[in-house]
DNA sequence: CCATTAAGAGTGT
DNA sequence: ACACTCTTAATGG
């Protein structure tokens, strides 16, 4: 990991990010300026479980995935994420230590701000502190969705659920979703194992409803795969 | 650039 | 879940 200091928020054009969107505020403007650059390779681990909490990163470019060891070591991913997003923002509060580790899918570029100086600029700042709320909010109701799927959906459902948010997730060029995870990955976001999710995926090929390129997938038809998720939100009201 | 090897996909039991 | 084959990606000369 090589680490550079530059204040490049004014400059920054990633309109996904919380300091972006804040950068009117001179007391935001002037935190920035805090502001780390740290360079990540595919496939190296930024945040650690259970590593003291040092600061906080927003995700420049790449894309990232987030986990954490489920019951028996099995790896739980608990959500993926793309330019401009937050991580480790768990790791505030009351915490110590982060819940969670952070891996690179691909090579990335972090922003990495330390835990006192983001502490002060919220204490100072009360826009920036209710756009930060609102995206704390924003995360306890989709990981409370999260918890449904995993709950009450059928392993084909979450599979198919999983595919979804990953294309919502990182979109797709040439027909494929946009980033390249192993089956193994899909199965420990879907709350399942790496058999299943092939198997369910060959499946899904047969009904014309995807088709692969090695690790590469393309869905042909959203809507289809949606609908099957819909039907069962349906009759759970 | 090609050959060898390692990693991951896919299938049957 | 395990064992196996086949395919693709990574490595190194």
């Amino acid at each position: 990991m090589t680490v550079t200091s530059r204040n490049a928020c004014v400059s920054c054009n990633n309109k996904n990010c919380l300091i972006n969107k804040n950068l009117n505020s001179k007391i935001v403007l002037r935190f920035t300026e805090e502001r780390r650059e740290i360079r990540c390779k595919k496939g190296q681990q930024f945040i650690m479980e259970g590593a003291s909490v040092t600061g906080l990163f927003f995700l420049l470019s790449g894309k990232v995935k987030v986990s954490r060891t489920g019951l028996m070591g099995k790896e739980q991913i608990v959500r993926f994420a793309s330019e401009g997003e937050i991580i480790g923002h768990r790791g505030f509060g009351t915490e110590e230590s982060y819940p969670i580790s952070a891996t690179a899918l691909e090579d990335c570029k972090l922003c990495y701000f330390s835990k006192e100086s983001l502490q002060e600029v919220l204490r100072l700042e009360p826009s920036f502190t209710y756009a930060l709320m609102l995206f704390y909010a924003n995360e306890l109701n989709k990981s409370e969705v999260k918890v449904k799927s995993l709950s009450q959906m059928t392993v084909r459902e979450r599979v198919i659920d999983t595919l979804l948010y990953v294309n919502r997730k990182f979109g797709q060029t040439n027909g494929y979703i946009s980033v390249i995870l192993s089956r193994r990955e899909y199965a420990d976001y879907a709350g399942t194992t790496e058999e299943q999710v092939i198997r369910i995926l060959s499946s899904l090929k047969k009904e014309t409803l995807i088709f692969t390129k090695g690790k590469r997938i393309g869905l042909h038809s959203t809507q289809a795969l949606q609908r099957e998720i819909d039907e069962h939100n349906f009759y759970l009201g």
